[in-house]
DNA sequence: TATTTGTGAGTGAGTACTCACATACATATT
DNA sequence: AATATGTATGTGAGTACTCACTCACAAATA
């Protein structure tokens, strides 16, 4: 957790919300500083950088999520408990910072940058870090399938939660993720828990 | 299928290489002409403007996957046969032209034009309208699984598939994927296959 | 008073795109 | 066979504009 000021957060929101509203190429330092309702130079205060406000985004976003998922209560006894409360916890998250989840997409927009690159990895990584336990735990206790590993499940959760994301924000968040999520999981769980 | 010109199919696939390799930033209309070997001038006899390329591009794309698809011989028997058959012949198309790969997550990159995202969205359609009916006749058939519904198995598929790709191209295409997808479509088969 | 936070006017570099003009070549006319 | 005309394809120099970023200076705040 790195201390950031409440200038700073406000930058990084507005930016978010620039980047999910007009793309990669709506995301400008006049239309950041308009958003603000400051000066352009103003922004140079606070950020040494374009670039470093967006890793700053990045990490931002990282942070948010892990705080979110550390205070999830796992039980190791019910995998599809915990599943089902991660992804709730995530759809919950986005659900209230949609401006965020161009973020989760943005992979390839700013190739130059490898701190971008980084910043964007680590929040795949964060997810990950919290999924693949649960997955781990619930192929042991055989409640989710062994017929595939865990590798290949972790990429059919994960591919399948995140194309439904990106459809959310095709729609222009028309639907509610928090609804269309949970049935998506629950499609999920009945394909990789073990049939009795 | 339009007509195009040798030149115009050329500037088009040299459009697809600077976007996979330099991401959206890296596809101007300086690159693009030093890439061919003429003048940037020279980019606007064969097109009317930038977007005009980029728009190209995706419908030259989505094309391409039409002829391809359109000549898979489908079973009507054997939806399994037909769902490994799909993904191969997908897989094989972008084996060989990695740079188009871009192109399938430039969502959100040129948020501004219509065109564009309607190029976007054609790409997903061509391929949404070969995978359907294979899907919903492996259900009727009793073949998949009738505990989630096609558009959720839909989801699944794309999205475990889509997430794959989007791997290959981080990973700088190291792995191949022809053998990696194959196995993932492997594992999704292993889940949607009804047990006996 | 010292520090933080802001500003207006600027910078050079880069953007997509245009324009008058040049060249090559096929066809039509003398 | 020689000449004229049309068309496709190229160029170099320039357009107006936007980009991220800087800097000397001012106001607010501690």
């Amino acid at each position: 957790m790195q201390a950031r000021t409440d200038r700073q957060i406000q930058i990084i929101e507005e930016a978010g919300k620039l980047l999910t509203q007009n793309g990669v190429g709506g995301l400008t330092t006049k239309n950041l500083a308009a958003k603000i309702g400051f000066s352009e130079s103003a922004l140079y205060r606070h950020f040494s950088s374009k670039e470093d406000i967006i890793v700053s985004l990045l990490h931002y976003l990282s942070e948010s999520m892990e705080e979110r998922f550390s205070q999830l209560e796992i039980i190791v006894e019910d995998p599809v408990y915990n599943l089902e409360q991660l992804f709730t916890s995530q759809f919950q998250f986005f659900g209230e910072r949609k401006h965020f989840v161009i973020a989760v997409f943005s992979d390839g927009m700013f190739e130059q940058s490898d701190r971008i690159n980084e910043g964007i990895e680590k929040v795949m990584e964060t997810k990950k870090k919290y999924l693949m336990p649960i997955i781990t735990a619930g192929k042991q206790k055989q409640v989710f399938t062994n017929d595939i590993s865990t590798q290949e499940m972790m990429n059919i959760v994960m591919g399948t939660v995140r194309l439904q994301m990106y459809k959310w924000r095709r729609s222009g968040f028309e639907f509610d993720i928090k609804v269309r999520g949970n049935t998506t999981i629950h499609s999920l769980l009945k394909l990789i828990k073990n049939k009795i």
